[in-house]
DNA sequence: CGTATATCGATATAATTATATCGATATAAA
DNA sequence: TTTATATCGATATAATTATATCGATATACG
């Protein structure tokens, strides 16, 4: 297989599809017409190399010395993400993790729309957070069911994580973002994204020793740079 | 070089030592001795192999047919983290997000501790959040210098990010837990770790839409498998 | 027009990470 | 004691990801 048959963005890829979307949507606003990887990569902390391995796998093509058409480049990754047309999603948990969720703006930019949020907790229902109705969650499974929605967003305590993704997958939503630190056991039609704000704390503080070191013990001569981060985390579904 | 001399854990087997941690604090928990690969590996939805590599680096060895001692095994983990002493931080923003952070109970777990919170808008100082005092932006410097801190966490919006940076970095702040969907230019010697959100979300929406090519096209005996989703985005400090 | 500069894209190579295999060792049970 | 089972750790291999090189093409400008 050659590479360049390769038609299949990476995860590395895929993760950085979001950081070019920002620039590119900021340059449409200045009304540029085309961008070089050169310049992405400026912006952005990567390689130039980096960014037209990235952009190889879509279907569009730069010019050489010109870079690639803003619109064109913005479509094709639109297109490849499914951020073109907007799944709805519910939330569950609306405790400081939820609520922060809830007022993050831009998720519909993302392809993802909150359209309604629940709590196990009666004080926290039948109220509204950033215009997005908060229900009981026992109504979850109607209202999953009735609406068709497809993507979970789970921002409950890890104690009740598994039951309240089994009401989810149950209701028929196939797609899980798990903001609680557990394993989901979920059926492999079922498709899990863990989110573990200690991975990138962890990350973090080893950076930061290594770095000590790096600067502390006279690095004499010798290279021994703390490498760059691939913030990688890793999110088997066995 | 060979394999058994690296004394290094790769990134990706640092964003998994959270979840191990977890897992054995919780069997110290239920009074167990040994734990194995394979046990971690189940619960964890892991390979055992990925399990046992990961450890391989570690000062400690397990035995064959029993497993790991899972006080060394703590033990060697918080060690290789530097989480046995924890670090002071603070955090800017107490926006949803900041909140959020300041809810997050387990930093202490994880080696980190938001001493002070600050934000810009006066409305939101002088309060307490989740027992952490929040103050005026401007005094971010001063205390900063004068207490020491190491650490700082970015919860502010995109526009401010960069500007707080600065003040942290020229307060003596060495690493930066980025909120922001910025790339923050920061000197070599200031470690940043970026944390976005939408790269996760980019991860999950494509997930969603393989498996459903997969399913849906009947997938007439070839495997075409979504492959495990290596949670990896790339963070490079170029 | 001709030259300097910027850029893409193809190809090649290196580095990192994941996975497989298998012998040796420990425990438990027959 | 012997046998079955579980497990580690060493080694080997594969897959993925990052990085380097370079010719070809486009633009700007003297």
């Amino acid at each position: 297989m050659t590479l360049g048959s390769k038609r299949i963005l990476s995860y590395p890829s895929i993760r950085r599809m979001p950081s070019y979307l920002r620039i590119l949507k900021d340059l449409v606003a200045t009304n540029q017409k085309d961008v070089s990887a050169t310049f992405l990569a400026k912006v952005l902390g990567f390689e130039p190399i980096v960014v037209r391995k990235d952009f190889d796998p879509l279907p569009i093509t730069g010019k050489s010395g010109v870079g690639y058409d803003i619109h064109e480049l913005i479509k094709a990754i639109e297109d490849h993400l499914g951020w073109n047309n907007i799944t709805d999603a519910f939330l569950v948990g609306t405790g400081n993790l939820g609520s922060a969720l809830l007022g993050y703006r831009g998720f519909e930019q993302y392809g993802v729309k909150i359209v309604l949020a629940f709590d196990a907790d009666p004080a926290k229902t039948h109220r509204t957070i950033n215009d997005v109705h908060v229900l009981p969650v026992d109504e979850l499974s109607m209202m999953a069911e009735r609406m068709k929605v497809q993507i979970g967003i789970l921002a409950v305590p890890a104690e009740f994580a598994q039951a309240v993704a089994e009401k989810m997958i149950k209701a028929g939503i196939r797609a899980i973002w798990n903001f609680a630190p557990v394993k989901l056991i979920a059926p492999e039609n079922v498709v899990v994204q863990n989110e573990d704000l200690a991975e990138g704390l962890a990350v973090l503080s080893v950076k930061l020793d290594r770095s000590k070191t790096k600067t502390a013990s006279g690095n004499s001569g010798e290279a021994s740079p703390v490498p760059d981060d691939p913030e990688a985390g890793t999110n088997q579904i066995p």
